[in-house]
This record gives C-alpha cells, sequence and structure tokens, in this order.
DNA sequence: GCCGTTTTCGGCCCGACTGTTTTCAGTCG
C-alpha cells in the first residue's frame, strides 16, 4: 500500500471512532497522521520502518506501527475489526450537510438508517421527526441534504468559483456600509477546486450588508442568516459563506477564514507559545499560562500577524503547512511567480485541429495581452478525433507561421505541436519532422489504462527523445470529472531532470497539473515549468490566471518557469535538448 | 493517540448558528 492509500484508511478510521464516540483527541491524531503522511514523501521501504515514520510530526508509536503493518501486508486488523461495527455504505451519510457521527450513530442505531436511500425513506416516513433529538425541520433538511447531494458532487472548478466570486465581490463593494471586502477560504489559497466562497466584509453595520448578499439573483437556499454571519446556497449548488466583523478584527478574520485548518492551527500554537490566544478576532492572553506573556502586539493588517509571531508575510496560497513556517522564520519564502512575469506562453490550439479560433486571432490575441510570444502546437495524426495533423497539414502550417513571423516586430509564432506519445512511448512523428519544429509537447491522449509501470515507461521513453521539449499535463487528469492516469510521478521527475525535459503546468482549470503538491521536489531535482494556457480560443489564453495560481501554490518563482524569459533568451531554452544531443554526437545521448 | 523550557500526565483551537430544547448538543468552518 502507497502513502496515499494508507492515509485514506487512517482518515476512515478516524470517522470509524467517531462513530463510536471515541475520544475526540483520539480521534484527531488519526486525521493528523492521514494528513502528515503523504507530505513526508516516504519511500516503499521507509513506509514499512515505524523508527522512520515516528520521526514524523504528528505519527507516535502507535499509528507508526500501524502505518508499517499497512505498508508491509496492505491489510490492518485493528481496522478490519473497525469495519465490522458499521456497514460499508455508512460513509457516504457524513457527506451530507448537517450531519455527524453523533447523529449517524443515532440514526444507526435506533432506526438501522445506513444509507442514503434508507435515510431519505425514513425522512419521508416522520420516524426521523420522531427521534429524540431529531425534529420535523432537521428531518426536512437531512431530505433537501440528500438532494444536493445527489445534484452536486460539491465541489466546483476553480474558474466557476472565480466568476461568482469576482461578481460577489463586486456587489459587496458597491453597499455604502461596507469596509474592507476579500474572499477567504480554499479559494484565496487557490486550491484546484472548491467547495464554497468564504466572504468576508468588513463594517460596523452588518445587517444591511447581510441583507444584500442573501438578496442573491441566484440563491436558492438560505442556509443561516445571522447578525454577522450568513450563508446561502446559489442555484448552481455552490455554497457562498459571508462573515462580517469590525474594522480591527478584519485581519484576523481574514487570516483565521484564509486557512488552512493545519496552518491556523500552527499560527494558533505560535500564538500560545508567546502566551496568547489568536482567534478569528484579536490576540488575546491565553488564559491559564505559567509566567509572563509578552505584550498583547498591535495589528494593523494580516502581515502584522505573522510579523507578531516572528514571521514573514506567509502568502495565502502557500498557507498549507508544508513548510511554509520554517521558510518564513527563516527568511526563506519564495518570491513568487506573478502574471506580469509571464512573457510568452506555449500549448495554444487553432481552427487547424481542434481550436475554436485561427492563428492569426491567437497571435493577435496573445499580442494584445502584452506577451511576446505565442507557442502553437495544435494536435498530431493520431489524435484524429481532434483533427490532428499529418506531416503535410503541419509543414503547410509552418510556412504560415514563418510568413507571419516575417510580418511581425516584436513579436514571435513559435511552431510546435503536442504530439501524441503513442502506447509504447514512441512519438506520433519521425525525428526529421520534429526536427523542423521549434517545439515539441508530447502528450499522453489514449490507452489511459495501462499499469502505472508501463504508463510510467512509456512517459520516460518519450521524453528521452531529444526533440521532446515539455511534456504535457502529466497525468491526464480532469478535474471532477475523470481520475488521472496511474502514473509515478517521482520517476517522471527524475527523468525529466536527466533529459532537460520540462514540465507543464497546464493552466486549464479542468487540468491544473502537474500538481502543485509535486513542484517543490520537481524545482529541486533542477526541473524548469513552463506555464501553458492549453488554450482552444482566445478566452483560453486567460486560463493563465488558473496557471499562475497552482504556480505559487506550488512555490514556483520566476526562476523557475521557462515563460519568463523574454524573447532572444527563451529560443535557446527550446533548443537545448537537441544542442546538447548534437554536441554529443549519440543518439542515446539520456539513456 | 500524540506530545513535552508546562516532559511521562494531562492537555489537545474555538466561536457562530440551528434546532431542539428550556440551557444545550451537534455541526460547521
Amino acid at each position: 500500500m502507497n502513502a496515499d492509500e494508507i492515509a485514506d484508511v487512517l482518515e476512515s478510521i478516524a470517522q470509524l471512532l467517531e462513530l463510536q464516540g471515541e475520544n475526540p483527541f483520539k480521534i484527531r491524531a488519526y486525521t493528523n497522521a492521514a494528513r502528515a503522511l503523504p507530505g513526508a514523501a516516504l519511500s516503499a521501504d521507509e513506509l514499512k520502518d515505524p523508527e522512520r515514520l515516528e520521526e514524523i510530526d504528528g505519527i507516535g508509536k502507535a499509528i507508526a506501527e500501524k502505518i508499517s503493518t499497512l505498508a508491509a501486508t496492505g491489510t490492518l486488523p485493528f481496522y478490519e475489526n473497525l469495519k465490522e461495527s458499521f456497514p460499508p455504505e455508512i460513509f457516504q451519510l457524513f457527506d451530507l450537510q448537517g450531519l455527524g457521527a453523533k447523529k449517524i450513530k443515532a440514526l444507526y442505531e435506533k432506526l438501522n438508517i445506513r444509507s442514503l436511500t434508507s435515510l431519505e425513506r425514513a425522512c419521508n416516513d416522520g420516524s426521523v421527526a420522531g427521534l429524540a433529538g431529531f425534529g420535523p425541520k432537521t428531518a426536512q433538511n437531512l431530505l433537501r441534504a440528500i438532494e444536493d447531494h445527489r445534484r452536486h458532487a460539491g465541489s466546483f472548478s476553480i474558474a466557476t468559483a472565480s466568476e461568482v466570486a469576482e461578481s460577489i465581490l463586486e456587489r459587496l463593494r458597491s453597499h455604502p456600509d461596507v469596509g474592507q471586502v476579500e474572499v477567504a477560504g480554499s479559494y484565496r489559497r487557490r486550491k484546484e477546486t472548491v467547495r464554497d466562497l468564504d466572504f468576508l466584509a468588513s463594517s460596523s453595520a452588518p445587517q444591511g450588508i447581510i441583507e444584500l448578499f442573501l438578496d442573491h439573483p441566484d440563491a436558492e437556499t438560505i442556509l443561516a442568516r445571522g447578525p454577522t454571519k450568513a450563508s446561502m446556497l446559489l442555484r448552481s449548488g455552490l455554497q457562498c459563506d459571508l462573515r462580517v466583523v469590525s474594522r480591527l478584527e478584519f485581519p484576523f478574520a481574514l487570516n483565521y477564514f484564509t486557512g488552512s485548518k493545519e496552518h491556523n492551527v500552527a499560527m494558533r500554537n505560535r500564538a500560545l507559545s508567546r502566551g496568547w490566544s489568536l482567534n478569528e478576532y484579536r490576540f488575546s492572553i491565553a488564559e491559564g499560562k505559567k509566567g509572563t506573556p509578552a505584550p498583547l502586539p498591535e495589528v494593523d493588517d494580516e502581515a502584522g500577524i505573522y510579523q507578531a509571531l516572528g514571521l514573514d508575510f506567509i502568502p495565502p496560497e502557500l498557507r498549507e503547512d508544508r513548510g511554509e513556517f520554517t521558510a518564513a522564520e527563516n527568511h526563506e519564502l519564495p518570491d513568487l511567480i506573478r502574471i506580469e512575469n509571464l512573457r510568452g506562453t506555449f500549448h495554444c490550439h487553432t481552427t487547424e485541429s481542434d481550436g475554436r479560433n485561427t492563428l492569426e486571432e491567437m497571435s493577435l490575441a496573445a499580442q494584445e495581452l502584452g506577451l511576446q510570444y505565442l507557442g502553437i502546437s495544435d494536435h498530431s495524426k493520431s489524435s484524429f478525433q481532434a483533427n490532428g495533423l499529418d506531416e503535410k497539414r503541419l509543414a503547410a502550417q509552418g510556412e504560415k507561421i514563418a510568413s507571419l513571423n516575417r510580418a511581425l516586430e516584436g513579436f514571435r509564432i513559435f511552431h510546435g505541436v503536442e504530439c501524441d506519445i503513442l502506447k509504447d512511448g514512441t512519438l506520433d512523428y519521425s525525428d526529421d519532422g520534429l526536427a523542423s519544429l521549434d517545439f515539441v509537447i508530447a502528450s499522453v491522449h489514449n490507452s489511459l489504462t495501462q499499469s502505472e509501470s508501463e504508463m510510467t515507461d512509456r512517459i520516460v521513453r518519450a521524453m528521452s527523445n531529444p526533440y521532446v521539449t515539455m511534456l504535457g499535463h502529466v497525468t491526464g487528469r480532469l478535474l471532477l470529472t475523470r481520475e488521472p492516469y496511474k502514473v509515478h510521478i517521482p520517476t517522471i521527475i527524475d527523468a525529466a531532470a536527466a533529459t532537460g525535459t520540462i514540465i507543464e503546468l497546464n493552466a486549464n482549470p479542468r487540468r491544473l497539473e502537474l500538481d502543485w503538491r509535486w513542484w517543490p521536489l520537481a524545482v529541486e531535482k533542477g526541473v524548469k515549468c513552463s506555464i501553458n494556457p492549453d488554450a482552444h480560443s482566445v478566452a483560453g489564453l486567460q486560463h493563465l490566471h488558473f496557471g499562475i495560481g497552482a504556480a505559487r501554490k506550488g512555490w514556483l518563482t520566476k526562476k523557475d518557469v521557462v515563460n519568463c524569459l523574454p524573447l532572444g533568451k527563451i529560443e535557446g531554452v527550446l533548443q537545448a535538448k537537441r544542442v546538447a544531443q548534437r554536441r554529443n554526437g549519440a543518439a542515446d545521448t539520456f539513456s
């Protein structure tokens, strides 16, 4: 069993213990261990070594033994026994809004409810409403929650969220009683998908702002309406929450509601170590602490909170408790990439394959964005579903680009292709065909069900080709739609480093990969990134904004991203692999 | 179950809202 699978088991154990009414801190210990494990990036052997596991913060003797057993045998008697006390379907009840372990336990023990279907029946026939601690309102809310759950998987793409977030922000800003307004939560941290949007406003007169917020034209259900907090479900199924706080509380609330939960816990612990308690409103003197606490700091903005805790300002994207505290303490936080650092981009399609805009339109749009270059890469011939180009059409496209380039000044179109990586890792064109191009993106588009080792070998073989400039969408995932295909990312990263292949950060909001979690490793290994929109239209160039969010989340700076290089410097990077091969004179330079 | 210039016991983040209660438990973030 690998680290991710073991983490899933630990999460399941936590839920089962919760159902059993176990000590909440014991439950938290399992949840913490589940979160800590994948971040430690242990090898298969280290996962079997209890002593190595115990070095990880949050994993002690007992859980280390359990992880080791899972890694070695793929099973755990303790877990198997736990599972016997509850039916497996019961886990789906945790996904319902308003239903936690206590209520699930009551429903199961008193009414033998174990699934969405049996819960729905019991809500309708009145037996839920008759249960102690439940009532008619709860039954009604559960029915609505079941319906919502069925209608929406519960997550939304960053693109959907972005549209809603910007429009609600604008609405709230228009209110005369509003001071500051921000979106917090995972949206501000630029997670690849979000479950809800958390808005935060400062005001001394919250009521009207709450009313304006809830009076949204797309509001379907009002979930909460209090004096400082409101919550609604939009017709799309996206939940939006609003908090209104005072001007002085705003930085604290912004920090608190931006999260992540793990980041907040660490912040509070840092405060406690100084004798302060930190909540979403302020610093205060912690109760029951021995010794004299440091005097309370004055805080004007979010940076002031970090400063008070001896930290550089941590950008929201990094707040995942993945090393940002150590870096902030040592003044080693990266100068994260910004959208204005981009000088050009690659991976754009045109009407020649499956794009909606012509070569000329795409080029013009890129110039209007202030870019210096645009890499055109239509599909290769095997992607016939996408009208991929054969050698003849590819050559004709090259001539057209050359002629356009002659008429351009200070802007260049690079001619490339998104070349299919065939089932055996060979490419869709001969090396001679590839050599005529400025750059080549190699991507997998078919035979997605290969085993992890087959897929990994396939991609590594493709990267060993000196004409492959960069690797496209590494795992083929479509967020909220299609799981990634199986591929061993650390091996891919090593191969990219060894061959000098750039890895794409596909900025299309449905893809957003290589996933941000892997970029620190890639950078450590010396792999370069290219942030590519995978644009199929002029509008698709805007995906670069989402790519920047993901890149920042992956700790990337402009030095790590090749398309921050200006025209005049980028050409050399595109040619580097072939030049190295020519210099070494061997076909198997990289093997 | 984890952790330790509070170190082997006794803490572990905490406030808002809802619904079911009549002072609070459960859930959420």
